[in-house]
DNA sequence: CTGAAAGCGCTAACAC
DNA sequence: GTGTTAGCGCTTTCAG
């Protein structure tokens, strides 16, 4: 059962014309006489030819292929970013080139050069600061960076600052003064989020105590929830750095006695689709993470196209309040 | 800035070898005197060379690459199952070509063909009855199904007719006779999933009643609720297809003021992360999501190493008993 | 419209 | 150890 596949050769044979003949017919780049297209489209599936992508690919440079590196697939808000950009690849008859980073940053830049190679272009979620991130500009292939970036590199990221501020303030008006901040301090925009969080308390003369989660998990919002709620400072209301870290919080809350919304409010970031499954429900921001996906990859396939749309697209946060928010009693 | 980049030659040249030499070099194939790696050496990184993958993997025919195609990756069981296949995959040098066919059957066949020639071995997920996936032993690579199968193609599975046996020996030991199923027709192990139930239920004298979500999704669920717990054979619990439906189902029974576990117990199927967030917690069933992404993956590196391993491994489900289901009041 | 010929960048015998 | 020589399967001038 080892039937080598036929080669463009075979086909031209076949049908008794040239190989370069063959090569025009399957990339449909002219018209054909009538008997030699039939003569081909008889050949062709007799034999069962498909063309090689490989060495078409060699000789083009072009694979079809677009790389996209993401920190962890198992966040429903990468999920969702795969999601996107998925759709739109497929739509352009893009396939994706997926690798998983696993929180390993040490890997990141020799994996992303070596994708950099098969690809015709990338997609990049990165915790490289802008600083570190030059010789993404030597890779020789276009890229869409999935953050806010300084950098001469087109990007499609989020209001982190807008995001924390609406938090804030939505909790402000719920009557809350002592808040707190549960971040992740080795994500790039902690820093944006704690910003936003501290400008809005800022504006009525309160101040955020910031608390830290050892990674961006449900599971490090579990560990963290008693530090931040049997501590000296209890908090009335809770900004977590996201949704997971949020809904670990909850569930640990409820462990240990500590009602939501009754006793502390608690809000996440991201909206991803299992802070409405939770209970209660949780108040968070909508980051639009798929819509970032697609933008992302329409963005790459663009400049692929010859039409390159430079610059950092910011989607705009909004708002989702559920019941894990409410008036302080 | 469109700096070519250089070949094979340029490196011959520039070390004064041929290009046999610097191939075997760049590939580890044997050791050098001293004087001609050092220049070798000097040569590469003067240049700053590359090898470039394509020209590789024509002649070699290998991609290190391996194709997934997954059912939905929004869906955290197949999210898991890709979390596992990258790592294996990494770890061994491989990367993934992730194709999510986004629910749409019809371009299941076309993509996967497609795929198959741009990798060294698949991993697939269908919905394709066993009779229709035939094709796939034509694909000349090696592939590995992400379900079971009668097929002579090696795959990973889980027992589902024991999951859902499992989950009924639970709710009738609870105190349970009126006993539903919410399923999802058209997942291949639909059937599988009612048998194990109906086989419990009859060995106490107990039959199933059947309803159906129109989608393997949490809205599914959140659809399907009224119809079961307001129609006329109210359940006293319901074992739902998977967690998404679970979550669903329990989130529009609360707007409709049925109480989980008081009125009504529900369990899930797959262990997705956010069951343990949900309240109450989600009873269910660990099928080992993650786990069956790297023994598939393992299955096929193996196999493309030339020590296959044909035929189905499967996985024995657990019962993770939370807080969805209860004693009959 | 069709074909001949020259490679793409690299590997794989096989000599030396 | 190292070099020579064929190609891999395809695209791409450039003639006719």
């Amino acid at each position: 059962m080892k039937k080598i596949s036929p080669t463009i050769r075979d086909v031209a044979a076949a049908a008794g014309v040239s190989v370069a003949t063959v090569s025009k017919y399957i990339n449909g780049a002219q018209r054909f006489s009538a008997p030699v297209e039939a003569k081909l489209k008889e050949a062709i599936d007799t034999l069962g030819y498909r063309s090689n992508p490989l060495a078409r690919s060699m000789i083009t440079g072009k694979t079809r292929t677009i790389g996209l590196t993401i920190l962890d697939i198992s966040n429903p808000h990468f999920t969702n970013v795969v999601k996107g950009a998925n759709r739109i690849a497929l739509r352009h008859d893009y396939t994706l080139l997926l690798v998983d980073i696993d929180e390993q940053q040490a890997r990141e830049r020799p994996l992303i050069e070596a994708l950099a190679q098969r690809v015709d272009g990338l997609l990049v979620s990165s915790r490289l600061p802008d600083e570190n991130a030059q010789w993404m500009l030597d890779l020789d292939k276009p890229v869409v960076l999935l953050r806010n970036a300084e950098l001469p590199i087109p990007s499609v990221g989020i209001n982190s600052r807008l995001a924390t501020y609406m938090l804030a303030r939505h909790l402000l008006d719920l009557g809350h003064r002592r808040i707190a901040y549960l971040g992740f301090e080795h994500a790039r925009i902690n820093d944006e989020r704690i910003r936003g969080a501290r400008e809005c308390l800022a504006e009525a003369g309160l101040e955020l105590d910031i608390y830290e989660a050892h990674a961006p998990t449900s599971l490090a919002g579990e560990q963290a929830c008693s530090r931040v709620m049997l501590g000296p400072k209890r908090p009335q209301a809770v900004i977590c750095y996201n949704d997971l870290i949020a809904l670990g919080f909850m569930k640990e809350a409820a462990t240990l006695g500590i009602r939501v919304p009754q006793d502390v409010s608690v809000t996440g970031i991201d909206n991803v689709p299992y802070g409405a499954y939770a209970a209660p429900g949780l108040t968070t921001v909508d980051i639009q993470s798929e819509h970032m996906g697609e933008l992302a990859m329409q963005k790459l396939i663009d400049a692929l196209a010859g039409h390159p749309d430079p610059g950092n697209s910011m989607f705009e946060p909004r708002l989702i309040v559920r019941e894990s928010t409410a008036s302080v009693a």
